[in-house]
DNA sequence: CTTAACACCGAAATCGTTTTCGTGTTGAGG
DNA sequence: CCTCAACACGAAAACGATTTCGGTGTTAAG
């Protein structure tokens, strides 16, 4: 019951080893009727070649490393059946771990994939993380890396991202054709990239239709959490009543302001409108159903694995491999909060 | 910058392979002097066996495999969490697979994982699942299988589960206590053990509180989603205006039963209370907050790797391995929607 | 009839680690 | 001075697949 080797199919046809392995793999120097034989025996007896033993020779694991924040999050969860359902079709298995928002266990859990010798590495980086040494150490060694949704500017890599501002802009424009005009801004911590952009979005908003823009409207959420937002829609309350509008950095925030304008019996949208982030499954379960941008996770992953899978087939050849970015679409999904 | 091995630490030492393998390994026939030398200079270096010219000796592979039904599912998420931080206590990596409920995929996945030679199977049975043959082939190859949530009867392992049906039970009874008298019930696809069990505790807790239990009441949501329970709830409001509570087998039908009498204007839970199951991330955000069973993931993964590990380690040393099955507490979260 | 060309196949080295079985050195005891 | 443990280290054979380099047998050309 124990798996096959070459060793058995060759005893069992009366070839050596070698012919064995090379009619599996077409070689040229075997005839079509042994390469008939072994495929069908092969087929019957259900054989895959050793994982471990094939790597000792080839150097690819057929393995890629997947590092995130954190596990039990939506978006991330979508990223990840993307990657997955890229890599299962081209026979790749997937090993995620997780940051948890840290930089120390990034840096360690990117040098554990590194030391299980995965073919590849995706990676979201942490919002604590601050240099990239850790990251760079991958690219040098010829690992391809691909980053997705939070990115580096400092690190030569590919990645996959949206535009964070421009879907901001569209969001907040969309709460400023709604007649909105004093629109609070939620926002994410100071250091990712995408919380400042999508912050950077809602300014250019207001610019660009002769609002002003008003510091004390910003509320900067530092765990992105629904209590942040839940916490800072009771100051809005308090002290901004002028307040019509809430655009928040992600659906979690938004959740937690229509929680609090729900408890204080403020009308949504007709007193205060509130545009969420990324579209999460709850965001169309709660009442009133929450206005939000869609990222597209899915698609996300599948993109990041498929520029592994191309990087990884270069370096094979001895290519350089010239970094891409790829830049996905969003788009505004409308529903009762607006 | 690539990999050492001990082929390059063994010359820089001027030790043979052997010996730095050994003093690595803390064999007795090494000097003190010469560990310490050799245990410094790994260090140093940083370095790791490569795992899969290990594998080729010892057949263990240090990766385990999981299998579940779905990813971007809150609580497979938690589970995930306690498997992987209890694989990484001891250095295990984990793959993760999904079966998207299909028995087909489920197997196929299985087939994989064997083939990858995890030292060790975590599976959640497809709700389509309906023979063990599969299931039975990973023991049978004496690779440790744990099965968690849903468990099969018929399969011959361990596994990690709750009391379904003493759990929904005392969710039943609270109702019961709130002076519930008719108490609808939105149970789960007819298949798995864990919809049922719960359906059976609904129906203990009516008999045991003189309630009579009518078949009427119950509905069956074979998706397990927030339509489902919506749909449903409307044809309670329309056809059964005598119900007064509704208990869900999960959260998310509960959802979208409280979306549903959000929309009609229903209080809840004055004029009809709504309990869930599992504690869902969500369960807590919508309006009114959801009273459910809190179902203990994350330990659920913890005790199922640490399972795993103890039948490993009793495999390797050639003894029998005896099934346990554990059951973990559940208790009632109570909310505002009860 | 010889020899070159070709089609098929196999021996053996290799990847890096583990582990069995030796070998050489030392020092204590007789 | 000899014997024999005890001690410290190494050589070499696995594990299973891949791949290079030859080797054999057959055919066709000279």
């Amino acid at each position: 019951m124990k798996n096959l080797t070459l060793k058995d199919i060759a005893l069992e046809l009366n070839l050596s080893i070698t012919t064995v392995s090379k009619a599996l793999k077409d070689y040229a120097d075997v005839s079509a009727k042994t390469k008939e034989r072994v495929k069908a025996y092969a087929k019957e007896v259900n054989f895959t070649p050793n994982a471990y033993a094939a790597f000792l020779r080839t150097q690819e694991s057929k393995i890629i490393g997947v590092v995130i924040p954190r596990l039990n999050h939506f978006f991330f969860s979508n990223v990840l059946q993307g990657i997955m359902s890229a890599a299962e079709e081209k026979n790749y298995m997937v090993i995620v771990l997780s940051s948890e928002e840290n930089y120390e266990v990034e840096k360690k859990q990117v040098d554990r994939l590194i030391k299980q010798n995965v073919d590849g590495i995706i990676l979201s980086i942490a919002d604590s993380t601050h240099d990239t040494k850790h990251i760079d150490a991958i690219t040098q060694q010829n690992i391809p890396l691909i980053l997705f949704d939070k990115y580096s500017k400092l690190s030569k890599c590919s990645s996959v991202i949206i535009n964070d501002q421009k879907a901001a802009y569209s969001a907040v424009e969309h709460l400023i054709k709604r007649g909105r005009k004093n629109i609070a801004h939620l926002r994410g911590p100071l250091l990712p990239q995408n919380s400042i952009d999508r912050f950077l979005g809602y300014r250019k908003a207001l610019e660009k239709h002769q609002l002003t823009y008003k510091k004390e409207w910003v509320f900067t959420c530092n765990s992105i959490s629904s209590d942040d937002g839940y916490y800072y829609t009771q100051e809005i309350l308090q002290k901004h009543p002028e307040i019509d509008a809430i655009f928040a950095v992600a659906d979690m925030p938004a959740i937690g302001a229509i929680k609090c304008l729900n408890e204080q019996g403020i009308k949504i949208p007709e007193q205060i409108a509130v545009m969420g982030f990324s579209n999460w499954k709850i965001s169309d379960l709660i009442t009133p159903t929450l206005s939000t941008v869609n990222q597209p996770g899915k698609l996300m992953g599948i993109k990041a694995f498929e520029l592994f899978y191309k990087e990884h087939q270069m370096i094979k050849k001895g290519e350089k491999i010239n970094y891409e970015i790829i830049e996905l679409d969003t788009h505004l999904i409308l529903r009762d909060s607006t």
